[in-house]
This record gives C-alpha cells, sequence and structure tokens, in this order.
DNA sequence: ACGCAGTGGAACGGTCGTAA
DNA sequence: TTACGACCGTTCCACTGCGT
C-alpha cells in the first residue's frame, strides 16, 4: 500500500483526527503557489493560523511531499488526500477496538474486581450507567457521590459539554479549584492510554514484550503534541469509557469532535501558553523514562529516526 | 415527510513481520 | 515456535442529498 497511508494514520494521532484532508491540503496549495508567483492576491478566506500550521505539519510526515503537491494535478490531490482521510481512520479504527477492552483492566482496582462486573467487548453498560465509569467521565465540578448528580447525567437532565472537563482528565480525578492546572492532563489513565497507543500495548505494564518497534518510533514522533494529548483523551473519554457502541464524530451523545477541538482550542490559547509548556515537558519526560526502558536495539532502518527524547 | 442510492466511516477478524 | 503489535480487508451501519 502506499505509504502515504501509513503517514495519514500518524497524522490523525498526532497532528489533527478531524480534519477533512483534502481541504486542507488544496487550501495549503493555493496559498503555496500564491506566494511563490508573487500575485500577492489576497482571495478566498483568510486560513486559520492553526490550519497553516497543520498543513505544514501534513508536510513534514512525508518526505518529498511538499513538492509533490506543488506539481499535482487536483485529481492527483484528491488521491494524496484520501490516503491521509484513510490512515487517519484506520488507526483510529485500530485504536477504538483495543482500548475499547484493556481500558477495563486500567479502571479495575488492583487486586479488586468491577461492581457490576464490565464486559470487555460490550459497551451499553458503561458511561454513567456504571458506578466506576461514571465516576472517570462525571464532570469534574460536579460531585459524583451526590445520587442527584448521578441520576440528572444517567438521565441526560444535566449535558456535559464544552470546558466542563471530565473527572479522569485529572490527577486523582481531582480539581484543585485555587490550581485549576493542577494535575490537569496528567492522570495514570490518559498515561496508560497514550502508552498503549504511541509506545507500544505492553508498554503500559512493567515488563515491555514488545517484539516491534511502536507507533511514536516507527513515525520519528519526537515530543508529545497537543494534538496527541487531544487524541488521547478523546478516544477514553468519548469512546472507551462511554456507553456508545459506535464511536460517531459529531453524534450528540459522544460530541467527539467537538471535545476534541476544545481540548486544542484551550491547549492553544496564548493566555495558557506557559501552563501547555509545562505540560508538555511533563509528558516528554514521562515517555522519555518509557522510551529510554523499552528501548530495542535499533535497526538500520529504524536509525535514522530521532528518538522520542529529542525535545525537552 | 418518505424512500432511495451513494458514500464515508467504524468494527472486527484476520495476516504478516519480528524478536525472544 | 510463539507472542506481540501494526496493519489490512470485509462487512455493516449511519449520514447525506436527491426526487417524489
Amino acid at each position: 500500500t502506499d505509504p502515504l497511508v501509513s503517514h495519514g494514520r500518524h497524522f490523525g494521532r498526532a497532528i489533527d483526527a478531524f480534519c477533512k484532508p483534502f481541504p486542507l491540503i488544496k487550501e495549503g496549495v493555493a496559498r503555496a503557489r500564491s506566494s511563490i508567483c508573487s500575485c500577492d492576491h489576497k482571495g478566498g478566506s483568510l486560513p486559520s493560523k492553526r490550519e497553516h500550521r497543520v498543513f505544514q505539519e501534513l508536510l513534514k510526515l512525508s518526505p518529498g511531499l511538499d513538492n509533490r503537491v506543488l506539481k499535482a494535478s487536483e485529481q492527483e490531490l484528491h488521491y494524496i488526500a484520501d490516503m491521509f482521510r484513510k490512515g487517519a481512520a484506520a488507526s483510529r479504527g485500530d485504536d477504538t477496538k483495543s482500548l475499547k477492552s484493556v481500558i477495563i483492566d486500567w479502571i479495575t482496582p488492583p487486586g479488586g474486581s468491577l461492581v457490576p462486573p464490565l464486559s470487555r467487548n460490550i459497551k451499553t453498560d458503561r458511561g454513567y450507567y456504571h458506578y466506576t465509569t461514571g465516576r472517570l467521565l462525571c464532570p469534574v465540578v460536579l460531585d459524583w457521590e451526590d445520587e442527584e448528580v448521578r441520576k440528572s447525567l444517567r438521565s441526560g437532565e444535566i449535558v456535559v459539554s464544552g470546558n466542563d472537563w471530565h473527572s479522569f482528565l485529572y490527577v486523582g480525578y481531582k480539581l484543585n479549584p485555587e490550581k485549576p492546572w493542577e494535575g490537569f492532563l496528567r492522570s495514570d489513565l490518559l498515561l496508560s492510554a497514550f502508552k498503549h497507543v504511541f509506545t507500544s500495548p505492553s508498554s503500559v505494564e512493567r515488563d515491555v514484550r514488545a517484539t516491534r518497534s511502536g507507533n511514536a518510533e516507527l513515525h520519528g514522533m519526537q515530543s508529545v503534541t497537543v494534538g496527541s494529548l487531544a487524541y488521547i483523551a478523546t478516544m477514553v473519554v468519548r469512546f472507551a469509557l462511554s456507553s456508545n457502541s459506535v464511536f460517531t464524530r459529531n453524534d450528540k451523545a459522544t460530541a467527539s469532535e467537538i471535545f476534541y477541538r476544545d481540548i486544542v482550542n484551550f491547549l492553544e490559547k496564548e493566555t495558557e501558553k506557559k501552563e501547555v509548556e509545562a505540560l508538555l515537558g511533563w509528558w516528554n519526560s514521562f515517555v522519555y523514562l518509557l522510551f529510554s526502558f523499552s528501548h530495542q536495539p535499533l535497526t538500520t532502518s529504524q536509525a535514522n529516526f530521532p528518538s522520542l527524547s529529542c525535545r525537552v
């Protein structure tokens, strides 16, 4: 298969999970072409800064792609975009599939069991219907111990959206109202899911049994990105923990895409810059430890890739 | 509002390469 | 030989747009 599909897999996981590749590429190419011929026309809608950056990141994933898209016909642009779309969809499918069952292990208390038990491959009794998944999904500003809260969440009387971040995003599942950044996006559950997807499923446990390179290594991932954090959070909250049996990007009950965008937008706010740098540094140091412990000797094909620990 | 067809996307069974 | 983990192919489902 076309290596673009593989690049698309990483694009979805680490850069932008939900964008439509064709408009992104087409508009990016149009901007590049117009600046090359120095026509300097300001036609069309002004792209957001982010949109332009995502386009640049996409080009970086595939060697020579920048020149290729500049010369490409409309038809070829469609083809390239379709390969990226396919890859992103495939990786999402694989991740939902594997996280769905393994998350049961992570939320089961060590040495204990879930009451009532949850099936590894059936999701209907997850979400707010189960005490454990409900506690993790409950907005951190609400008190899950309050029976009225539980009732309202189950009946849909309380609709969770926007910046009502879920408890599982926080260390200890608790918010410190004085310091809202404390423990935010640093929970064990997120860390496990991140390792599962980006280093290897077995790297979540102590003894790494991987026989192949993980996704981060395969794609030369240099550091934890905002996109990858949002992706992991979305996969966990909106799919693995929820009671929806189907992952949909814009259905009202899960609203995965909205959740993802909320996280990304928040982390890219100028006002949060300092905290976000600290957050990414924290993640990078964790992943660095993990990566160096699990490291297999590099093969020649892998030796060209920078190690995951390059930055921060 | 309804039926219809086309399309994209998610689930899942399976394959294949790798390393112990 | 076996376990592991990335990736692929098939099938099914939900959404969209169109005509009536």
